[in-house]
DNA sequence: GACCAGGCGCACC
DNA sequence: GGTGCGCATGGT
C-alpha cells in the first residue's frame, strides 16, 4: 500500500510528532516529518510509516505500509488511521471555539495541535495504569520496559504484548522491571479479565462515557483518571477533563497565574464552558508545562 | 531528608 | 463518605 490523502487544515503534524516523541518507543523522523506505526489489522501486526508531505494549513499525508497487506485491508488501514489521528476534526473550528473563552490564548499558541490518540486499545489501557502517579521520565521508562521484555519488534517498531501473553505473567517478573507489588497486579489481573473476554476495550466504543467509566472503575487498579484517560488516548473522545491530574492542575495554576493548584470545584466550574471539546483543552494544558 | 510526580486501594473512623 | 497512608523511583 502506497497512498497520498489530503486532510482539512491547519493540522500541525511537527507538534503532533513532538508529543509523540514522548514515548520513546515511538520510532520518527523529525527531518522528514515521519512516524512509524504499528497497526493489529485483521489481528495481524502490520506497520505503517505515515509521512506529512504538505503543509500545515493544506496537509497531504503519504501512507505506506511496510508489511504486505490485502487490497481489501487497506480500507482498515486508513480506517485506523483517521481515527488516531482525527483528521476529520476541523481544528480551525476547535480554534474559532476556544478564542471566545478565557482560553483563547492557550488556542491560539497551539491553533491545529491536533490530538493523537494511542495506536490500540489494550496498550492505551496498560500505558495508563504503569504511569499511574509517576513522573513522566519513569513512567515512559517503565512502559517501555514492559514492551521491550514482553512484546514484539516487527520493522524496527514496537508492538504491545497482548493481553494473553501479560496474563500468563507473573508479578515477580515485572517487579523485576521495578513495577510496585500493586502495578504488576493491576496490569496482569486487568489482562487476565481482557484474555478471558470478562472485558471488552473494542465494544466500549458504542458506549456512553460514564458508561465507560463505571465499567472501568469496577476493575481493581482502575480509577476515574485511568478510566478517563482511557477515554480519551484509547477510545478518542472529545470531551475528557481529568480534574484529579496533577499536570492538568499545573498547567490551569501556570496558565491563569495562580499561586496554588485549583481546587475540584474551580476546576469543574471554569470547565463548563470548554464543553464538548475538553479533551483539546487538557492536551494543551498538558502541553503548555511539557514544552517550556 | 522531605516532598512531589499526568493515582489507587485499603484501613480506619 | 471522608481522610490518611504506602507504594517504586527519580528529580528538586
Amino acid at each position: 500500500m502506497d497512498r497520498q490523502i489530503s486532510v482539512k487544515g491547519p493540522y500541525n503534524f511537527f507538534q503532533a510528532l513532538k508529543r509523540l516523541k514522548i514515548d520513546p518507543l515511538n520510532d520518527i523522523d523529525f527531518e522528514k516529518q515521519a512516524i512509524k506505526i504499528p497497526l493489529i489489522i485483521n489481528e495481524k501486526p502490520v506497520v505503517v510509516r505515515l509521512q506529512q508531505i504538505g503543509t500545515v494549513e493544506a496537509p497531504i499525508f503519504r501512507i505506506v505500509t511496510f508489511t504486505n497487506i490485502e487490497k481489501a485491508e487497506e480500507a482498515e488501514v486508513f480506517c485506523q488511521l483517521e481515527r488516531i489521528f482525527h483528521w476529520d476534526v476541523p481544528l480551525e473550528d476547535v480554534y474559532h471555539y476556544f478564542k471566545e473563552t478565557d482560553l483563547g490564548a492557550l488556542f491560539e499558541r497551539y491553533r491545529g495541535t491536533p490530538f493523537v490518540c494511542d495506536f490500540n486499545l489494550y496498550g492505551s489501557l496498560m500505558k495508563t495504569i504503569i504511569h499511574q502517579q509517576l513522573n513522566m521520565a519513569f513512567a515512559y521508562e517503565l512502559s517501555k520496559r514492559f514492551v521491550m521484555n514482553f512484546g514484539q519488534e516487527i520493522d524496527g517498531v514496537w508492538f504491545y504484548p497482548s493481553p494473553e501473553t501479560v496474563s500468563k505473567l507473573k508479578v515477580e517478573e515485572l517487579r523485576e522491571l521495578q513495577f510496585s507489588q500493586r502495578k504488576a497486579e493491576y496490569v496482569i489481573d486487568t489482562s487476565k479479565l481482557i484474555a478471558n473476554n470478562q472485558l471488552h476495550l473494542d465494544s466500549m466504543r458504542t458506549l456512553e462515557d460514564e458508561e465507560v467509566i463505571e465499567k472501568l472503575v469496577a476493575i481493581r487498579g482502575i480509577g476515574r483518571w485511568t478510566a478517563e484517560c482511557f477515554l480519551m488516548f484509547g477510545l478518542g473522545r472529545m470531551d475528557l477533563f481529568p480534574i484529579q491530574d496533577i499536570g492538568i492542575q499545573n498547567g490551569l495554576k501556570k496558565y491563569f497565574q495562580l499561586n496554588i493548584k485549583p481546587t475540584k470545584e474551580d476546576m469543574l466550574q471554569k470547565s463548563e464552558a470548554w464543553k464538548p471539546y475538553r479533551t483539546y483543552t487538557s492536551l494543551y494544558l498538558w502541553e503548555s508545562i511539557e514544552t517550556d
